[in-house]
RNA sequence: GGGCGUUUAGCUCAGUUGGAAGAGUGCUUGGUUUGCAACCAAGAUGUCGUGGGUUCAAAUCCCACAACGUCCA
């Protein structure tokens, strides 16, 4: 059974009729009677361009935005809806999806799922969101954006507890009160259509709201989950009914803008200052004047009409695609060249697609996101550079900071940012600065790569396209450029190349899914009851009396040595492994028997023993923390914490915990920043920390549900990561540091002692990893460090203060030295070499040199350098050394007569075998080695032989 | 989280099948000219990222680590 009519008296009362739509087969509600598609087919054009069908609004950008909001946002807390405030763009709270997509998503998964009670309910609100899936395709539609806001009334119905505020019937009424009375929008324009929305194993009846060919907005009843056994089919799957009904619906502000200011695109409608700015000062009106018979609005009216029924999906083929936009401008009238259409279409897609790509810039750092080359710090980044390239290509000569700064002033005004705007700009500086060295890199990577093709090639191979894309972010166009002047006058891309590149990351990107898998540590236990866990309570508790639950063997092969079962108590002070911090060691025993605990875990709400032997269930048992090491990781635990708060205060709002790790050697914490921390910034950092550890006397521990958490403290709250339940653990250290965390602290920070930051290290572009120790591992790597400088202070006998001083001379002296010995052992040869010596004999006009010397290979050819480098003095050289089981080298002098006569490579092979050993080389270079030293002798008497001596 | 690339002189980078460490620029000295990023000659500068391995022989092949860069999710 599928769902049935959405059949509601709202649509009767104002004469609206139920059809089947023509093309799409989907049925619909409308008043015009000459109407058989429902409004959102290929075959329905924009009927607002240049005639609004809002009617009221006469501001453009923001100040229309801004009213557009407004009259949204009352109309629904006229009519008992809660107006709540924004999310940010980042979605901190959720650890599937980097951005906010979708005003429902700050309500995921927690909300929706039943678990946590709703910020308000009914509620409305204005959801700015960032979609970057269609990136390819703003600017180029008139339609598409990356950054929108979506205003939504959201409501959580629970009909089973008699919670039930209103469905179908209330909410349609309201959305065509919404469009006929505050927007004027005639009855007429307006078709309902019925399309049933599923996703993410939910379901439920949908309404979309068409206006114009242009759909408004979305009207979706969630009331179903996915289950197997479910009564109700829709697309091949099945559901059946929820506890929980939602109300979950989107209202595209931009889109109702745009229908009200009737503008050839979208981008006119909302960011009217920065196009037009743009277009000055890319100089596009020398562009169109060369055309003046050309009317710029109607052409770029009848293209948007087109664009919203003719699809600009990322990977359709762009020439086709031209061809049919100008096949089909052609049928109204519009008669335009491939030229003219080029050059206009492509500066307005980018002047078009810069503000868009700002606006979710802008938004994104200003809550506070690093760039970075992974994450979604990589969002940023690519954005920033896709800005970037439009910006060049337009030829613009202006900063990215000055191009965002003019976007915030024009398009944010008063919009409260976390980021400092002076700190967003110099992280666009140097975002710009990286993009630079990209760029001038990529000039000498081309050149190198493309060094073996002909200068008149037309295709650059594929691979190497993959390449430089994949490895040096050298996208292909860009490629062709910076080919082009490098001297390859006629390279293009191949159609279909891109269509490839994208299949290519899809093929990578699914194999890379399927490599990720879990192991479990223990069967799953049958309905035990959660542990309680005794260690929030007292956190300097070492010993407890608990029974054993269950003991159960161990799977997987992530367990430590030695450890055999796992013991599951009613309760217990063993802290299990959690939110970066490693699980407790001690002993668990009875009066007759003592197992060791090795390490403990969590497995759902059941706190695991991990032990070296087994009790009886129902044992009485007593528990005996190791507090060394548990006093340790939470030194290091609370440290941490303070480090982060401490960074945040020296480096900026932007730093955000990136991950931890607590373990008894050391604690790590990893912070979003955007440039190398120098030791001057870990002094800093190490110094607050430290005055923290003195100033604030205790840490506080709130147990908050998650509406009020939210609410109090905010989103940073969940630094960590995103929590599981409705109930929030808080640690707070005065106004320092508070986060959700389910580690155990100290209460007073002060039993810490001291802080150091060891060192920082690179995790990833954007994020910084610093090296902490606490407490007695902080004394340890004091320790430590002075055993290091009093060895080597001892082995220089220098006073520990001279060491750098000292370290530096001897390397210098070793340099030098190293040098003399080598002149000195080249002068030796020369000596042996000269003068007739008996080393040296004279055949036909070629020296011939053979002798033993000491030295391996290196030496040995510094050697033959002396003696066959001068071409005035033909030579053959054969030198023999007994190092490692014996050497040979053979040389000759290059064109001359004595390479005429004589090959290294031969005469080698002759005489190696005398030394058990092999080689090889060119003719005039030739080095072996071997086995039997003492073999020597014979091997050079052999050579001596051979060359008749 | 996954993939890929890079690391050689102060700087920018070559280095082919494993067999003598290179170019341009900069530097020093001398000459020539002083208006060009001037010209000529000679010279100095190297832990080929670090640590292992294979080999008679490693900048080159293999492994680990590090730093830097880049693409995708």
């Amino acid at each position: 059974m599928g769902l049935p009519p959405i059949d509601l008296a709202v649509f009767h009362n104002a004469g609206f009729e139920r059809r089947q739509c023509r093309i799409t087969q989907l049925w619909f509600w409308t008043t015009d009677k000459n109407r058989d598609t429902c409004g959102d087919t290929p075959e329905d054009e924009y009927t607002f361009i240049g005639a609004p069908l809002i009617k009221g609004f006469d501001m453009r950008g923001k100040a229309l935005k801004d009213a557009m909001r407004e009259a949204f946002l009352n109309f629904f807390e006229d009519v008992q809806h809660t107006r709540i405030e924004p999310y940010p763009v980042l979605a901190r709270w959720r650890d599937d999806i980097h951005l906010t997509i979708a005003s429902i998503a700050d309500f995921q998964p927690h909300v929706t799922s039943g678990q946590v009670e709703p910020p308000a309910n009914p509620l409305t609100i204005s959801q700015p969101c960032i979609r970057l899936t269609d990136v390819d395709a703003v600017g180029r539609s008139g339609r598409h954006l990356t950054t929108f806001e979506m205003m939504a009334h959201h409501v959580f119905n629970r009909p089973d507890d008699g919670k039930m505020y209103y469905w179908m019937e209330e909410c349609v009424q309201y959305c065509h009160q919404l469009m006929t009375d505050t927007f004027s929008i005639p009855v007429d324009e307006i078709s309902y259509v019925e399309n049933p929305w599923c996703g993410g194993g939910n379901a439920g009846a949908a309404v979309e709201v068409i206006v114009g060919g242009l759909e408004l907005a979305t009207l979706v009843f969630m009331n179903l989950e996915e289950h197997p056994e479910g009564d109700i089919e829709l697309k091949g799957d099945f559901y059946r009914e929820m506890p929980l009904q939602i109300i979950d619906t989107g209202y595209g502000l931009e889109r109702f803008c745009w229908a009200a200011a009737g503008t050839p695109t979208i981008y006119e409608a909302i960011y009217p200052e920065s196009v037009s700015w743009l277009k000055d000062l890319s100089g596009f009106s020398t562009v169109t004047s060369k055309w003046p018979e050309l009317d710029l609005d109607t052409l770029l009216g009848e293209m948007s009409r087109l664009n919203g029924i003719m699809n600009i999906e990322p990977g359709v083929d762009a020439d086709e695609l031209q061809t049919t936009f100008l096949r089909r401008l052609a049928e109204r009238g519009i008669e335009v060249t491939v030229e003219q259409f080029s050059s206009i279409t492509e500066p307005l897609a980018k002047i078009y697609a810069i503000p868009d790509h700002l606006h979710a810039l802008t938004n994104m750092l200003g809550d506070g996101l690093v760039p970075s080359n992974a994450k979604a710090g990589y969002l940023a980044r690519m954005l920033a550079r896709r800005t970037l390239r439009m910006r060049d290509d337009l030829g613009l000569a202006i900063s990215l900071p000055e191009l965002a700064k003019h976007h915030i002033d024009v398009n944010l005004g008063g919009q409260s940012m976390k980021q400092t705007h002076d700190g967003l700009l110099e992280v666009l500086r140097l975002e710009e600065e990286r993009y630079g060295e990209m760029i001038r890199k990529g000039g000498n990577v081309i050149v190198t790569q493309l060094k073996d093709l002909p200068k008149e090639t037309e295709i650059i191979p594929d691979e190497i396209l993959f390449q430089l894309n994949d490895s040096h972010g050298l996208a292909p166009d860009m490629v062709v450029t910076l080919a082009k002047n490098a001297g390859w006058n006629n390279v293009l891309i191949r159609t279909g190349f891109a269509a490839e590149m994208a299949e290519r990351h899809a093929r990578m990107a699914k194999q890379a899914a399927q490599s990720v898998e879990s192991n479990t540590l223990i069967e799953s236990p049958q309905h035990l009851p959660a542990t309680i866990p005794l260690y929030y309570e007292d956190v300097q508790q070492r010993d407890f009396d608990a029974s054993v639950l269950a003991t159960l063997p161990l799977l997987g092969d992530d367990i430590p040595d030695g450890a055999t079962h796992g013991i599951i108590l009613d309760k217990t002070c063993f802290y299990p492994e959690g939110g970066g911090q490693e699980g407790d060691y001690g002993s668990l025993f009875t009066d007759s028997k003592r197992v060791k605990v090795l390490d403990t875990q969590k497995v759902g709400n059941l706190v695991v023993h991990l032990t070296d032997g087994s009790f009886e269930t129902g044992a009485l048992v007593h528990g005996n923390l190791d507090w060394a090491r548990r006093k340790q990781l939470m030194d290091h635990h609370t440290a941490v914490h303070i480090v982060g708060g401490a960074a945040r205060r020296v480096l900026g709002p932007h730093i955000y915990q990136a991950g931890a790790n607590k373990s008894v050697e050391s604690g790590r914490l990893d912070i979003t920043h955007f440039r190398r921390l120098d030791r001057d910034d870990l002094d800093a950092i190490e110094s607050l920390a430290n005055e923290v550890l003195g100033k604030v006397q205790r840490t506080e521990k709130i147990e908050l549900n998650r509406k009020d958490a939210d609410k109090k403290y905010g989103f940073d709250l969940y630094q960590g990561g995103a929590p599981k339940g409705n109930s929030i653990r808080i640690l707070r250290i005065a106004d320092h540091d508070i986060q959700a965390c389910g580690g155990t602290h100290h209460d007073e920070p002060g039993q810490i002692g001291s802080i150091r930051l060891v060192r920082s290290a690179a995790v990833q572009d954007g994020v910084e990893r610093l090296h902490i120790v606490a407490g007695k591992a902080a004394l340890d790597y004091a320790r430590r460090q002075d055993e290091i400088l009093r060895t080597t202070s001892k082995l220089y006998g220098v006073p520990q203060h001279e060491l750098p001083k000292t370290s530096e001379r001897f390397y210098n002296e070793w340099k030098e030295q190293r040098k003399t010995i080598e002149q000195l052992e080249a002068e030796i040869v020369r000596l042996r070499t000269s003068g007739g010596g008996s080393d040296t004999t004279v055949i036909d006009g070629v020296r011939i040199a053979i002798m033993e010397v000491s030295g391996d290979l290196k030496k040995m050819t510094k050697m033959l350098k002396e003696l066959t480098l001068d071409k005035s003095n033909p030579t053959l050289a054969v030198l023999g050394s007994r190092e490692g089981g014996g050497k040979l080298m053979i040389a000759v002098t290059e064109d001359t007569v004595a390479n005429e006569r004589y090959n290294a490579v031969e005469l080698l092979r002759t005489i190696a075998p005398h030394i058990n050993g092999g080689g090889g080389g060119r003719p005039t270079l030739a080095q072996g080695g071997g086995s039997n030293a003492d073999g020597l002798d014979d091997a050079l008497a052999a050579a001596r032989s051979n060359v008749g001596l």
